[in-house]
DNA sequence: ATGGTGGCACCGCCA
């Protein structure tokens, strides 16, 4: 049975649901992973979510920042939720679709959102920089002890705030000291990428050659014009579920919608 | 070379 997956950094969940609900008209994806909800749990709109398909929803939000939830049209046959660095953020969700769902096995998605890193790419001036490198660390040591889990059938996605080809960003040699391309979060990135054996999905699609963004800054003029973009968001299958990948979509255009998140949609559909 | 935008909570912080 075909399973689409679909992860978005929404920057407001409450402000864009009805972007969500354009998403799923033209998508109609199995599941919806957010990041960036800013949204306390009993604040979530559930109801919209029911309303346009996707009646079982789990949630991890705070107030004000971060926050991610999983909107499903099968039920979950698990939910669970990691706390990175002891800080308190909302920036994991883990579910489960199994036999609630009609799959022949169960298979288990992970919904990041990592810290972004604030501006200055150095430990020592910039505890948010730390807080990332941290964050990756804690994940990756995380990771490690669940690895039999993983390797099983499992999909790792979300605004990982990391552009880590050379191609993701729109000028390597002007990102190498911009926090999101520097060589040691790039470093980091790839060893939470080994201790799962994780596959690059998106990258199965458009080969590494090619240019390829998620985001692009609310700050451009034109963003489309100048095309300053970097691929923040991904899609990772572990090594048993990532052969049955068939098709990827970047969906660019959401972000030309009416108030648009500065990160578009990334799906996937398995044979799951 | 600089500053440019956006969301939330609350007039600063984070992205």
């Amino acid at each position: 049975m075909p399973l689409s997956i679909v992860t978005w950094n929404i920057n407001s969940v409450r402000l864009r649901i009805e972007l969500v609900a354009k998403l799923a008209a033209e998508l109609n994806p199995d599941v919806i992973c957010l990041q960036e909800t800013k949204c306390p749990d009993d604040r979530f709109p559930l109801k919209e979510a029911g309303r346009i398909g996707y009646p079982h929803v789990a949630i991890h939000g705070q107030k004000g920042y971060h926050g991610v939830a999983v909107l499903s049209r099968f039920p979950f046959d698990e939910v669970s939720r990691q706390g990175f660095c002891d800080v308190g953020d909302a920036r994991h969700i883990a579910v489960t679709l199994g036999g609630a769902a009609g799959l022949k096995a169960p298979l288990t998605i992970h919904n990041f959102y990592v810290p972004a890193g604030g501006d200055i790419p150095d430990t020592a001036l910039n505890p948010k920089f730390k807080h990332k490198l941290d964050f990756l660390d804690e994940a990756t040591a995380w990771e490690r002890l669940h690895r039999g889990e993983i390797e099983r059938r499992s999909v790792l996605v979300g605004d990982l705030n990391i552009a880590p080809l050379e191609t993701d960003v729109w000028s390597h040699k002007q990102l190498l000291d911009v926090v999101s391309h520097t060589p040691v979060e790039v470093d980091r990135l790839g060893r939470l990428q080994a201790a799962g054996d994780w596959v690059d999905v998106m990258r199965r699609f458009i080969p590494p050659e090619e240019k390829l963004y998620t985001w692009w800054s609310y700050r451009a003029a034109d963003w489309a014009a100048s095309d300053r973009g970097r691929r923040l968001d991904h899609v990772w299958a572990s090594p048993a579920l990532a052969p049955t990948a068939r098709a990827m979509t970047v969906l660019r255009e959401a972000r030309s919608w009416e108030r648009p998140s500065d990160h578009v949609p990334v799906m996937v559909t398995f044979d799951a």
